[in-house]
DNA sequence: GCTTGACCTGGAGTGGGCTCCAGGCGCGAG
DNA sequence: CTCGCGCCTGGAGCCCACTCCAGGTCAAGC
C-alpha cells in the first residue's frame, strides 16, 4: 500500500488545483466551494495535499461544472444534494437521476416560457415609452 | 363636494376590491400586497373604506400587474421602487424610466440566453441517462 | 349586546444562499 | 529564525423577499 508518492521531480504540483485555482476555473468563490462541499453537494470530499490544503481534480471540476449549471438554472441546493446523493449511491439510481433531471427540465422550460411572456409585456411598455420620449425630443427640437 | 356616495342600491361595493380580492386577482398574498405598499412599490397609498380597509381600484391592479411582471422577471425590489419613484415624479422622467426598463430587458435577455445554454447541457445529460436506463430495461427484459 | 370574520398595525421570524471573520497552521523566501 | 501567504476550521452575519404573529378595530348577524 504505497502512500502518496509518484516520484516526479521538483515543483510539479503533485495533484490537482488549489482552491483558488478551482474558484477561478469554476467561477465560484473559494467560500462557495467550501460551502458546497460541507453541504454535501460534491460527490466526495475533495482530496488534500500533505499540508491539508484541498486539491481539485479534473473530475471534481467537471462535477462542479454540472452542479453550477443546475444551480444557474434555479435548482435549489437541496435538490442538487439529492442528485449528488443518487450519483454517490452508484448504479441502480440512474432512473431516479433521470427523473430528477427531467423534472428540473420541465420547471426550467416553464420558467423560460413565463419569463418570455412577461418580457413581451415589458417590451410593449418600452415601446410606449420610446414613442413618448421621441415625441418629447421632437418637442425640444422644435423649441 | 359630495363624499363617498353613488346612490346605487343595496350591496354595491362602494369602491374597489378588498385586499383579499386583490390578492386573488393578482396572484399575490395579502401580506405581500401590504408589504409592497409599505415598501413604496405602489404609486400611491391604496384607498381606504370608511372602516379603514384597503380598496383596490382597477388602476391599482394594473400597476400591480406590471410590477409583478417586473418581479417575475427577476427585477430586484429596489429597482421596482426606483421605477415607481420615477412614475410618481411625473412627466419629465420618461427617458429615465425607458432606460431602466431597457436595462432590465438586457439583463433578462442575457439570463434567458444563459439558462437556455445551461439547459442544453442538462439535456445532453438527460440523453445519456435515457440511454443508460433504456439499456438497463433491455437487460431486465432479457433476464 | 355579543360573537364572528375580515381587516388593520408594527414588528419579529424564516428560508435560501451565500459571505465574512477570527484564530491557527505549514511552507518557501530572505 | 521569522515573515508572509495561502489555506484551514467553525461559526457568526448578511441580504433578500417575504411570511407570520399578537393585539386591536369595525360592521354585520344572531
Amino acid at each position: 500500500m504505497a502512500a502518496v508518492s509518484t516520484a516526479t521531480a521538483t515543483t510539479a504540483p503533485l495533484a490537482g488545483l488549489s482552491i483558488a485555482e478551482a474558484a477561478e476555473r469554476t467561477g465560484l468563490t473559494t467560500d462557495t466551494l467550501r460551502y458546497y462541499e460541507k453541504d454535501g453537494l460534491l460527490l466526495r470530499a475533495v482530496g488534500r495535499s500533505s499540508s491539508g490544503h484541498r486539491r481539485y481534480t479534473e473530475a471534481d471540476l467537471r462535477w462542479i461544472g454540472l452542479l453550477s449549471r443546475l444551480r444557474a438554472t434555479g435548482m435549489p441546493i437541496r435538490d442538487v444534494r439529492r442528485y449528488a446523493d443518487l450519483v454517490r449511491a452508484g448504479s441502480g439510481t440512474e432512473a431516479d437521476r433521470l427523473e430528477l433531471l427531467r423534472a428540473h427540465r420541465r420547471v426550467v422550460l416553464d420558467q423560460l416560457a413565463e419569463v418570455t411572456e412577461h418580457l413581451g409585456a415589458i417590451d410593449q411598455k418600452i415601446g410606449i415609452y420610446e414613442d413618448v420620449v421621441a415625441r418629447q425630443e421632437a418637442e425640444v427640437a422644435r423649441a
